[in-house]
Formats: structure tokens, C-alpha cells, sequence
DNA sequence: CTACTTTCTCAAGTGAACTTGAGGTCAAGA
DNA sequence: TCTTGACCTCAAGTTCACTTGAGAAAGTAG
């Protein structure tokens, strides 16, 4: 029986427990587009090396709250069949690091006005940095949550 | 007709329009138990001001990744029928605070690694630091996600 | 060849966090 | 009084990121 290239090629079964992740889970993806499985003439999907290194990125960007929708962005500049060059992964870590050097901030900038705001206790609402961050009470009608998404969150994209 | 005190009290509609919430947004935390809405004897909710700095707090910190589950946990520390005092506030702050900066450190954690390995090009994955932060390569068949929830995450709890 | 494990597809289910829709009530203004 | 608009409940629908289940085919060990 002429195995027909299994050349370093890993099983969906190899890639799970190599990765940790479920068998369904990895089955998700390739329908997905963030990983593109090649196929034996039966029908198997089959992984190459690298495709470990793309699934485990996408747990690691998952676990720092990226979307699948964004992670998928990130990876579109990985070349799906062949195995990522060193140049490759550059680009991508620029991008995300930028993200999440955002990311970071937003949470930073967050928990710095909780400490001056909930932590001092002020209990003047319409004074309150956090919820009015331009000393303009909320009167207007368009409240906090342009003042979150305005003034906090990462970037508009 | 005698308004049976609308004291300060304000409707869910004026409520919406201050926090930027929809009003089904605001039932729905009224029947998970994240505010506390009176009613009047119509049957109409009716909300105390304080009730909009909880819901505001609830939408910041939904920004910052948190559960409604884990939010609520937070404001069980709060009063739900009685205005929170600056003592009330300041216990969930500290709280609040511990996990931010777990959540925090997680993200900083997962950068610098990713700028030591993906930054560095590095292509073999048996020897990355990020997915093998012992050196240990991935021969055990229990892969990145074990090391990525043991190592990253922000606190068992 | 048989038995067994792994894999396949496709449809449907899950949980979180809401939204939408249907049908009905309440209070104020013309 | 009639109408309008804000509110009510309850059920069902939506998106994301998967999982589960049914039924079938592929590959491996004996």
C-alpha cells in the first residue's frame, strides 16, 4: 500500500494532541479558513508541520481576546500552503503586537481611572471622570457608552 | 393623581438613554439580578440613580473581558436596594482592581514571549519558548493548551 | 478478511448575552 | 374620549465558537 506522501504530514488526531485542541475544533477552522488542511485521495485531512504553529496562535490570540474573525485577519498574511518564513511571522507579530500593545492600554487607562473614580468613591455621578472623562455631565443624553467606545477602546480599526 | 414618588427615581427609558444601554439590555440585567429595579404599582420599573453608575460599571467592565457572571460576583459586594456608599465602592475597586491587573499581567506576559519567539522568527517549534516555556519540546502529546492554561492564565479561582 | 479505530460529512444543539416580535397595559396630551 | 408612546411579558431568534450525534467510509492490527 504506497503511502502517498505522508511525508512529515500529521493527522487531524496528531494536531489535536499536539495543539490540545479538540479534534472538532481544528475541523472548525479548516472550514473557517485559518487553516487550510490538505487531503489524502481518501478524503483525510492532512497537517503540515507548521499548521501547529498557526493552530496554537490562534489559542494564544484567542486567550488575549481576539475574535476568530480578527485572528483570521492576522493570519491571512501567512502563507496558507507552504510552511511560514521567518519574514512571515515578522509581519504578522508586528500587526499583533500592535493590537495588543492597544489592548493593553485600554485595559490600563481603564484601571487608571477606576483608581482615581470607584477607588476614590466618588459618588457624584455627573462629576465622575470615568463615565465623563471631559467634565461634562452625562445632561446630554448620549451617556457612557459613546464615552467608552469614543475615548477607550483600542483603535477604530 | 398622586405620583406614588417618583422621588428621583428614574424610568428604564431615561435610564437607557444615560448609560447608552438598550432598554432590553437593561431588563435583561434586572432579570439576572444585576440592578434592581422597584416597580411601580403599574408594574414599571423604576431605577435609583446609583443604578446607573452599576450599569455603567457593568459596560466597562464587559470591555474589559469580563463575564456578566464574573461582574456579578463583583457587585454582590454592593447594595442592591440602598445608594452604595464610598466604603461599598471601594471593596468591589480592590477587587476589581486584582483581577485587572492579572488580566493585565497575562497580556504583558503573552507579548514578550510573543516578541522572544514569533518576533524572532524562530521556526522550530520544538524548541519555541512560547509554546514550550519549559523547553521541554512537544513530544508528550499534551501540547501548547496545557502550557498556555497553566502558565498564562490570570488566576485558578 | 474481519474487527476496530479514526476520520469523514452534515445537521442540530449549547451557552453567553442579548435582540426582536407579538400582543397587551398604562398614563398623558389634543 | 381617543390616540400616542413608553412600558410590560413571554417566546423565539441571533451571533460566536464550538460540541454532539448519526450514519458512513477509510485505514490498521491480527
Amino acid at each position: 500500500m504506497p503511502q502517498i506522501r505522508t511525508q512529515g504530514l500529521l493527522t487531524i488526531g496528531e494536531v489535536a494532541s499536539r495543539t490540545g485542541l479538540a479534534v472538532s475544533a481544528i475541523r472548525y477552522y479548516d472550514d473557517e479558513g485559518l487553516v487550510a488542511a490538505r487531503r489524502t485521495p481518501g478524503g483525510k485531512r492532512m497537517f503540515i508541520r507548521s499548521d501547529i504553529r498557526r493552530l496554537s496562535f490562534i489559542l494564544i490570540a484567542q486567550k488575549m481576546g481576539f475574535s476568530l474573525e480578527e485572528i483570521r485577519a492576522q493570519l491571512k498574511q501567512l502563507p496558507l500552503e507552504r510552511t511560514p518564513t521567518k519574514r512571515d511571522w515578522e509581519k504578522i507579530s508586528r500587526g499583533f503586537r500592535a493590537r495588543l500593545d492597544a489592548r493593553i492600554g485600554m485595559l490600563e487607562r481603564l484601571r487608571d481611572r477606576l483608581d482615581g473614580c470607584i477607588g476614590c468613591g466618588c459618588l457624584s455621578l455627573d462629576a465622575c471622570r470615568l463615565y465623563n472623562p471631559d467634565d461634562r455631565a452625562g445632561r446630554t443624553g448620549t451617556g457612557p457608552r459613546l464615552v467608552v467606545e469614543k475615548s477607550i477602546e483600542p483603535s477604530p480599526d
